[in-house]
Formats: C-alpha cells, structure tokens, sequence
DNA sequence: CTGTTAGCGCATTCAG
DNA sequence: CTGAATGCGCTAACAG
C-alpha cells in the first residue's frame, strides 16, 4: 500500500503506458478506444487513483470549476436574509446541474483578487458594501454578472424597479394620503433615519433610488407629495431595523395613511406593529411591500407587495454566466394585490 | 501596456531582480529588508501585477484557503433553514476573520473527490443525504470536521441530543398525558407518516434516535408509554411537511395532550394549525421544540424549546478544523421554559 | 490510437 | 540578502 498519493505518473508506470493516455481516459474520452478507456478506469479504481490531481489541472487548464457568488454584505447578513438566500438557492441549483462549485465571496471582503486566479466567474448579488470590488470586478479578466445593480459593460440581470415601485405605490395611494416610504439605503448613515436633505448615494446606480423614483412618480399622479420628512432610510432590510423605523412612523403625527416599504421584511414589521397598537389595516393604514418573500403569504392580511422572483433570478444569472451571455437583462415582476390595501 | 497578465518572472526581468525575491516580497517579508520590500511592492502596484497568481500557489504549497462546508442536504435546502443558515452564519464569519474562502458543498453531491485536492479541509454539517460523501471523508487526507453527527477517528461537535430531549420532555409531560412525538428522518421515506413498525435507521448514529431516546426516557419516568402510531416521521424540518404532521396529530383521537418536535420549525407549524382551531394551548395542547431558532421568540406563546447556538457551532467548527483539533467536542444546550407547556 | 516533451506560475532549496 | 535550478501534477501539441 502506497502512503503517498498516487500521481497520474506514477498510475502510468504501474499500468505500464503513458501518462496521455491515462490523462486522455479521463479528460477526453474520444481520444482512445472505449475498451481501452474502461479498462484502464477499472484499473485505477483498482489500485485508488480516483482521477487526476485537480489542483494541478486549475493551474495547467486555467479553469476550476469555481464561481465566485459575490454577495452585497457579509456571508452572515446575506444567508440569513430572505430573498438573498432565495437567490442563492436558484445560482446553487443551476451550479450544481452544471457541475460547478458554489464559492461564497463576503461584499465587505477587502478585494477580489485573491480568488481571481482560480475562479472561472463571478456573479455579484448587490452593490457589494465595500463597492472598491465592483471596481475590481470591472477590471478583472473573468467573466462576471451582476444582479440588482449594474457595472459599466458588465452583463447583469434586473427588473424595472422604478415601474414596480410606481405600480405598488399608484395601488396604494390614495388622494388625500399622507404617504411615508421606509427605504433602504438612501443615505450614508449607519442608523435609522429620516433622510431630511442629506445627500442621496449613489443616486444613479442604486436600485432604492429607481424604486423612490417610482414612488414619487405615482404620488405626483395622485396629486399627493412627499415631503423628505416622510422618507426614512434603514442601512438594511432588518427586522430591528425595521421595527424601530416602524415605531417611529406609526408615533407620527400626523399618522401616515400610507406607508411604502421597500421589502417586505420592513413592511411586515410595520404591520406587526400596527396590528399590535390596535391600528386597522388598511382601513386606517395602507402598507406595501416589496420583494414577495413567502412569510408575507404568511401574514394576516395579506401583504400587498411586488414578487420578483429570487429564485430564477439566481438561476438566470448563473445560467447567463455560464453561457457567455454579454447583455443585460431585465425580468418581469408581478404585481400582488394583498390586503394591506384599499378598504375593506 | 501589457495585454497579457503578468507573472512573478515577468516582474522580476522589469524590475531587475530575481524572481525569489519579488516571492519573498509577498510570502516572507523576514527574507529581506524591510526598505526593500516596501519597494518591491510599490513597484509591483505601479506596473499593475497584484501578486502571485493563485492557482499556482495552490499546486505549488499545497494550500488554498479554501474550505469546503458540506452541507447535509442540497444547498438550495439548507440555505433556506433558518438552523443551517445560522450554522453558515458562524462559520463564514470565522473563516472570514482568518482569510479563508468558503467553498458550499451540497451533501446530495456524487462525491466529494472533485474538490478534495484544492480545499484545505472539510466541514460536514449534519450527515450527508448522500451517505457515501461520509466514507469519503473519513477515507481522505484533509483534516475535516462533523458537526452534528459523527464519524469515527474524524473531531466532531456535538451537543448531547439525548440530555436534552430528554429535558425538554421531562418539562411537558405530565401524568396521564397522550404524548406523540413529531420526529424528522426516523425512518427511510420520503414522506410524513407514523413510523409504526417501520425499522429505524441510522439507529446509533442518527442524532434524531438520540432525541428519541431522550424522549422515552422522560416518558417513561413520567410513567407514559408512547407507541410507535403516535410517533410520526418527517424526511425535512420543513413548513409543508410539518403542517400536514400537524393536521395528523390534531384530527387523532384521541387527540394528544403533548406533542414533542424534534425542530422548532416542526413546534411552530403545530402551534399555528392548533391555534387556527381555537384549541388551547397548553391548556388543551403542550407543544416543545428544538432548536431555538428566532421565530420561535417571536411566537405567542411562546415556545418551550432546547436552545442551541448554531452560531456558535459554526464558530467552534471552523475553528477546530483551522487549529488542528482532533477531539470530539460536546456544547452546551440551553432548556428555555415557554408558555406551551404547563397550565396557566 | 499512443508516447514524448514542454511548459502552466510559482516556492523553495542551495550556493554564493 | 540574492540568483539559478528543480519540480508541484498535469495537459496539449506534436510526432509517430
């Protein structure tokens, strides 16, 4: 018994043939008789070489297998938030299929390029936190996709988010509505906040900023306005987040009579604790979310919010990834009509 | 401007010196001059080259940082577990803190050989749905680490699931009390039902016997019996199993006065479907969990359950398998007294 | 269909 | 502290 692991040298030499061929019985199957080729993949089993070395074939092939899912934030938020780990769930299943391997990237890592050389893609989920790797991924030689947010001549995969925000929020509001919006990361600031006039980020790329737009285009519709006094910014789609921003809106005064949240998870929070003060919605108050994660199925009364599918977004992405794919795509959403609007 | 990427040889000729010494520049800053170094690297970030490239690396030490996590079931399952995904939680954020990647591993892959020469070591949460991956494991060179099942001569961490069963059993059952058990992977079928004579599986091994065993345990001294058509089997912790369990267990007659769930996601489904059919909980229905996880605090009542820090498993796993450790380690477990059991 | 050979890009001896 | 040489294990050309 060998202690050492076998090489395909060594399996060469004890089969007595060449190392191409041993190489060729593995990789390329078309380059030796089917008889041969079983033979000598018995032979190995036999004696334990399960398959070249594959450290050695990343270096000499320069592809691995590998795609890197760079994700907003931490592996940690992202795994435990609903629609990014639904996402994940759709880029797992078409990786798998494919026999690639699922390497998870942190957004708020420090650069990209200690994975670049031996990774054969990257898909990026969000603005990474630490948006210098977007930079790195522009540059970088891989293909790459990104989903939710977009890179200059990078292929990504979107929806129309400013016509899903106008459509939920022309749903929900009514004349005479006083319309607050809790949003997601609208400003710099690590807390909870009402934006005032503190200065947008990121005004063009960032998908909070379309679904404002769009928000803001269906008030103007309803002859209503939103003064940035009605705007909250959350730093993430969090429940503590969530439910202190909540607290803050509900304690207002005037009450709003709408309120736009731009995930579900801030909408459902919002109603749990309207429902809790004994506020009656959506008699009294009108909440919309955003997203269609499956607890707002859950909840009583039904949310209304926009579904983006999560799932086929993270199989499209990793799909057109996998395909070469240059353009950017966008997909369709849908619009759910639930309970937490109109009267009853 | 080179189109090509550059190499360490590369950068070398262009600045000079020999290739050792630009390696040394980036992997043993002790071998040579602090004044030198520095301006290495400052050399080397003008003409753009960001360090040796990776996949050589890999070949040439033997190392990637890379580990893989491998997960019981298909990544598109365990990612969407509220356990698991805590699990990766703490796993990720120690890995993170010591620059290593996080390769996921879906424990319904063929074999576990396409990855094992370029990762650093494994980590297995919970036995593989493939159980062929185990054997791989425990047959393959690289340290590796179980969590929440073991495999012989291979460090693992634990809780004990019988204790703690066996606790959370003794704190609902009461005298003349019909007691069913709502178990999950008792037996081989893919889907719910009473286990009735059904052989076991996995009987030593299997963390949900050791929950069994601790429940009978309790019983017992509690002077209950509990046979086997009041103990249903559920193949995932999952809603859609767990509700129609749920809906089993209350149509019954008699209908049970306590209900032990091997997962809170399990107790939580049973919870809502009792409290959908006004039934009164615990006064006409005690309901214990396991797990712990967030949205059972968020119930009314709340939930009598076993609480274990998957986070901290996820901690204690990484770090065990970076610091070499062979031992099997056993956490700590925390019994949290809810309203489902006991009168009011 | 098979065997020989030249690197993939690097880290590490070992002299100097 | 530096430079030249060796090979990590393999694949793709190419020649037979």
């Amino acid at each position: 018994m060998n202690k050492t692991k076998l090489t395909l040298k060594d399996v060469a030499q004890q089969l007595g043939v060449s190392t191409a061929t041993i190489s060729n019985a593995f990789n390329r199957p078309d380059q030796l008789s089917k008889a041969r080729r079983e033979d000598i993949l018995l032979q190995c089993e036999r004696i334990g070489y399960s398959g070249p070395n594959k450290a050695a074939q990343i270096l000499r092939k320069g592809t691995s297998n590998i795609v890197a899912l760079v994700l907003a934030d931490s592996i940690a938020y992202m795994v435990s938030d609903p629609v990014a780990s639904t996402f994940i769930k759709g880029v797992s299943t078409t990786l798998q299929q494919q026999g690639k391997h699922l390497l998870l990237y942190a957004g708020d890592s420090k650069s990209i390029l200690d994975v670049v050389d031996f990774v054969d893609g990257f898909i990026c989920y969000g603005a990474p936190r630490n948006y210098k790797l977007a930079r790195e991924i522009a540059a970088q030689p891989k293909p790459a996709i990104t989903v939710d947010f977009d890179i200059v001549d990078v292929p990504s995969i979107n929806i129309d988010n400013e016509d899903a925000a106008y459509q939920v929020a022309k749903a929900a509001i009514e004349k005479d509505d006083v319309v607050a919006i809790l949003g997601l990361r609208l400003i710099d600031s690590p807390s909870t906040c009402r934006i005032y006039d503190n200065p947008l980020i990121d005004t063009d790329s960032s998908i909070s900023h379309r679904r404002l737009d769009g928000y803001l285009r269906a008030a103007e519709e309803k002859g209503v306005s939103i003064q940035n006094e009605w705007i909250w910014h959350l730093p993430e789609s969090d429940r503590n987040y969530a439910r202190q921003a909540a607290k803050e809106v509900l304690m207002s005064s005037p009450r709003p009579s709408t309120v736009l949240c731009m995930s579900d998870i801030i909408a459902l929070e919002l109603l749990h604790s309207a429902i809790a003060m004994g506020i009656d919605v959506p008699n009294e108050l009108k909440i919309t979310g955003f997203d269609g994660i499956e607890e707002a199925d859950r909840a009583r009364p039904h949310l209304t919010t926009i579904c983006q599918s999560s799932v086929s977004k993270g199989e499209a992405a990793a799909k057109a990834l996998l395909a070469g794919e240059v353009r950017k795509q966008i997909l369709p959403f849908d619009l759910k009509i639930g309970e937490t609007v109109g009267k009853r």
